[in-house]
DNA sequence: GTCTATACATGGATAGAC
DNA sequence: GTCTATCCATGTATAGAC
């Protein structure tokens, strides 16, 4: 019943000119995604059609006129936002950083989306919608997940600070106790029922990492 | 983890001579409550009445003589669901074994519940409904979570192998890279876009962290 | 292309026979 | 208490006016 999500259309040429009606149409189409956007990750995939209209400011009609049906508008949707996040992490200058200065950034940055209400509730919908969009899922493995641990396994296999004997399994676990830290506070409310600052987190993680590494080092 | 739930009930054959009154209702209830679990989980709270009657093999109306509507169904059945994972983790004689043992055998019973379809489904629901259902999260939170990470916490505050600075902050490390394991591998279908053994997340976690406390042990 | 109005299916919930 | 049959609101999707 899913369909795969459809890669990102490829925009016009800027340097185009572009007729007003297609202008006008791309307008409108950005004006009902943004709506839709926003009406799909406060409710889920449950959200109306007609809540979708109402929040975009457009007849229900328009909607179709731009997206075959709703699955469709969902997919076109979600393959945009994810999109969205790739980028967010390391980036080409924080290498340069030394290793205790590059981890705590890395994990401020990658604990700085949980402000970001997009981002949360994103991290909701992919998951609660996994069974019924695996596809779903398989982009936001693919484009933000495994990348993101890449970077980091490349960068622990780089590092001579940071000599462990698997470095993808360390990556994985240093990314995944701060995604989840995100999920249990932000997504689950666990901010409210079991607080604790991610400052916290991001010290113990630095120091275990740090230590284990020096320990490391020495027994071998 | 012998612990799944029973199959629906056959209907008590009619020749039998059967319970009194207050039996048969609550073997109506289980039956209900069976089939709406299983209808929930695979389906989301999306699921319909119609598909839950179906799947407890008895009709609509009963299933409103026994719950009141579908929200209280749903609720009634997951509180239970949740409790049904209470006290899965930390057993009194694990406490016995060796620090090393210790952390293994409480990793491999946290990532044994992978195997398991009802919890891996528990949790895609509870998280993807928490927009929805916050109690359903906060029941889940402070029933599962808290209580886990407040018995390791416990626990390495009492082992002088693990004299860590923020007890508390590296339990949540630890089970949160438990926790987001199962999320990425079985919850998002991991396990086949980007595969990797839990033999090598446990070891790694278990080097990472002795290794931190043997490190932090000497820096005092 | 965009609106109003509507067709058609589904879902939650109820009525009434037994 | 349990069934069959049904009500009615909502949801997706479409038709037709302008």
């Amino acid at each position: 019943m899913a369909r795969s999500l459809r890669k990102p259309t490829a925009r016009p040429n800027a340097l185009v000119v572009a007729h007003d009606s297609t202008e006008r149409a791309r307008d409108k189409r950005e004006q009902i995604m943004q709506g839709a956007l926003r009406t799909f990750l406060s409710n889920g995939y449950s959200a109306s059609m007609d809540a979708i209209a109402a929040e975009a400011g457009v007849a229900k009609q328009t909607l179709y006129s731009y997206f075959n049906n709703k699955e469709d508008l969902f997919a076109a949707l979600m393959d945009r936002l994810l999109e969205h996040f790739v980028d967010a992490g390391m980036t080409p200058e924080l290498r340069t950083l030394p290793t205790q200065a590059f981890l705590r950034k890395l994990a401020q940055i990658t604990l700085s989306q949980m402000d970001d209400w997009e981002y949360v509730s994103m991290l909701r919908l992919v998951i609660g919608e996994s069974a019924r969009f695996p596809q779903l899922s398989e982009v936001y493995l693919t484009r933000l997940v495994s990348p993101g641990i890449a970077k980091l396994t490349h960068y622990i296999k780089m590092n001579e600070d940071l000599a462990f004997g698997d470095p993808e399994a360390v990556a994985r676990i240093m990314h995944g106790s701060l995604i989840n830290f995100i999920i249990a506070q932000e997504v689950l409310g666990g901010k409210h029922t079991m607080p604790i600052s991610r400052e916290r987190i991001i010290n113990s993680l630095i120091d275990i990492v740090l230590f284990a590494a020096q320990q490391s080092a020495q027994s071998r």
